[in-house]
DNA sequence: AGCTCTTCCTGAAAGC
DNA sequence: TGCTTTCAGGAAGAGC
């Protein structure tokens, strides 16, 4: 799944072989995750690759004015979010095409720019430069460039779940689930804990946390789970270190316990039961956890569904 | 404000 | 073995 680290490298690997070239064509397959593909194909060719950005989650790359009418003298920003399987590789455009491959950039020395995304969660958009700053404007900060002291702020006070938080690209822009649950496993906090009930010690110890994993992760060029690869179609190999996500039952690599999983902000949730204490329940011997649901065990809840609509 | 549920989609894994 | 069901998840929107 694609989140920072993942898109960092990607982006990083696009810039080496992008910037500089034309794009002379596009064809469309499936374009249902396309804003405009309208727009989009008309827009591109004729235009000149600037520079590639990774804004959160997201890749800009950027392409300069061409020559034409007065729409064509301004900036546009090709915007891509890769969704849960999306894949952005360049290749000689007498690669063989994979399966899901929807998207073809051609540029101007015989390769392509390639966009394949077997569950098409991914999303594409063209924007005019004008409206990029209201664009990052929707999104929180950078983990990697929010002060300390600036990271504090931002939770302090809100009482929602420190893990939801996390995901929230309105609160901060890149993490998902892996790096939010690698995140709090390496600052010893249970993910369905409040923020609000968090010391400031323990938020400064969470932001160093995010910091060191992510750094990490990007050394490592990100995690590949199911489907990620690089600009060059190369896997990461983050997945090797992690200490909690995808590791349910497996020991944690501190103390040992059984890592455990459960839903937390309807999200999978990986940590350790030991190093990660959970929120007081507010009455003590309840049994019962705020936030935490249980995951549904084999064989329960069947029937029901398929309500027939006639 | 914040939580849960639903929707989108497909391949892999589990279930029978 | 082989068909069927469930699950995973990023983000947005609905409803409570």
């Amino acid at each position: 799944m694609p989140e920072l680290p993942e898109v960092e490298t990607v982006v990083r690997g696009l810039r080496r072989v992008l910037p500089g070239h034309a794009i002379v064509g596009v064809r469309l397959g499936k374009t249902d995750f396309i804003d405009d593909p309208v727009a989009l194909a008309e827009s591109l060719p004729g235009r000149r690759i600037g520079g590639v950005q990774r804004v959160g989650k997201f890749i800009d790359v950027e392409l300069d004015p061409s020559e034409g009418p007065a729409e064509r003298a301004v900036p546009l920003h090709l915007i891509v979010h890769l969704g849960m399987t999306g894949r952005l590789v360049v290749c000689p455009a007498s690669d063989p095409i994979p399966l899901h491959t929807h998207v073809f950039f051609e540029l101007d020395d015989g390769r392509e720019l390639r966009y394949a995304d077997s569950r098409r969660f991914g999303r594409m958009l063209v924007l005019p430069d004008a409206m990029i700053r209201a664009f990052h404007g929707k999104l929180g900060e950078e983990p990697l460039e929010i002060p300390a002291a600036e990271f504090r702020k931002r939770l302090a006070g809100r009482h929602a779940r420190i893990k939801a938080l996390l995901l929230d690209q309105h609160v901060l822009r890149g993490i998902g689930n892996i790096y939010a649950d690698e995140s709090l496993w390496k600052a010893r906090i249970h993910p369905a804990r409040s923020a609000a009930g968090l010391s400031a010690q323990r938020l400064d110890g969470l932001w160093r946390a995010i910091r060191d994993v992510l750094q990490g992760a990007i050394r490592s060029r990100g995690s590949s789970i199911s489907d990620f690869v690089d600009a060059a179609g190369k896997p990461g190999e983050y997945q090797l270190r992690h200490r909690v996500y995808g590791r349910e039952g497996e020991a944690c690599h501190r103390c040992g316990s059984r890592i455990r999983r459960v839903i937390v902000a309807g999200r999978s949730s990986h940590f350790c039961p030991r190093c990660q204490a959970p929120p007081r329940s507010g009455r003590k011997g309840s049994g019962k956890r705020p936030g935490v649901r249980a995951l549904k065990m084999k064989g329960q809840h069947h029937a029901r569904r398929r309500a027939t609509r006639s």
